[in-house]
DNA sequence: GCGACAG
DNA sequence: ATCTTGTCGC
């Protein structure tokens, strides 16, 4: 019985949306309110947070959400909590929040609430803060559920305010020649939405950073740099690979087919501890990362994406 | 009708 | 978001 599909939302659901939008954007600080993040080297700060969620692909309500903690500047995961959880909001451009931040904000409940000295100072979010059609992404929304510092840090560039991907634009891109160069992202409004940024070296396509709580954009730039070993910066790549990971060794081949289905051939793996693990929602919410950290090193012509 | 469309 | 392997370069 697989869950029913998610369909297009009322209208008056949206309405609804853009109302809850406006009222928590009253919300947002797009200042520095922490020390560290006034320091040159980021002294203080000692845990960076990053999430994400995927999904399984013939499945429009099953994903996985996951929020992992990261050691600053080491940038060691000292946290992972991945579950399955249930979508209850379609994707909508402009509306992302409604769909995977509720799931994100309980993660950091959770961390507050079962081991706070793990809990992070800042978190990097999939996805824009105030470079959105009402100034409010879903680093804006999550940052003012939680309370925490949040920074948007988006793949690609929407289409906001004016903001365009034309010559224009692929021409300042050209110019940012090396990791850390950025330049604004200006809307004909005449406000600075966001910035592109050079994340890496070895890597032409820009990152979209946006304030999305509790920061300044100059900070949330420099954050965003200093946690770079690829294009990605680490705490959102980790809950990233760790979310995707998480959903391919737990429903491992997807829908096999409308018609019949026989028993499952039990792989070579046990599942896990005596609790019987594979269970619906819970799961592993994990705790310490292992000793199974890759420990890359920066590869120069590393492009990743 | 055309284009845009975070994840 | 997801569908996907190898391949070029250091």
């Amino acid at each position: 019985m697989a869950q029913e599909a998610i369909g297009p939302p009322p209208e008056e659901t949206l309405s609804l949306w853009k109302r809850e939008q406006a009222l928590l954007k009253a919300r947002v600080v797009d200042q520095d309110t922490e020390a560290w993040q006034r320091d040159p080297a980021f002294a203080g700060l000692q845990r960076v947070g990053g999430v994400d969620v995927s999904f399984v692909k013939g499945d429009s309500v099953r994903a996985c959400a996951s929020l992992v903690v990261l050691s600053y500047p080491e940038l060691e995961v000292l946290y992972e909590d991945s579950r399955l959880v249930h979508l209850t909001a379609p994707y909508l451009s402009g509306f992302l929040a409604f769909r995977e931040a509720p799931f994100l904000a309980d993660a950091v409940r959770r961390l507050r609430e079962e081991a706070p000295s793990l809990a992070p100072q800042v978190l990097l979010v999939d996805g824009n803060g105030v470079l959105h059609p009402r100034g409010f992404g879903v680093a804006c929304h999550l940052g003012v559920l939680t309370d925490l510092p949040c920074v948007g840090v988006a793949k690609k560039l929407l289409q906001v305010d004016g903001l365009e991907k034309d010559a224009l634009h692929q021409d300042q891109i050209r110019l940012l020649r090396a990791g850390g160069d950025s330049f604004p992202l200006t809307g004909r409004s005449g406000a600075v939405l966001g910035r592109a940024l050079r994340s890496h070296d070895g890597s032409s396509k820009p990152l979209y950073i946006s304030v999305g709580h509790k920061m300044s954009l100059e900070t949330a730039v420099r954050l965003t740099r200093s946690c770079c070993r690829f294009r990605v910066p680490e705490p959102v790549r980790q809950a990233d690979i760790r979310s995707r990971d998480f959903i391919r060794r737990t429903l491992g081949a997807p829908p096999p087919a409308p018609g019949r289905e026989r028993a499952q051939r039990p792989k070579a793996r046990p599942t896990g501890g005596p609790g019987g693990p594979s269970g619906e929602d819970r799961a592993p919410a994990a705790h310490s990362p292992g000793p199974s950290t890759p420990a890359e090193a920066p590869a120069p012509g590393a492009q990743e994406q």
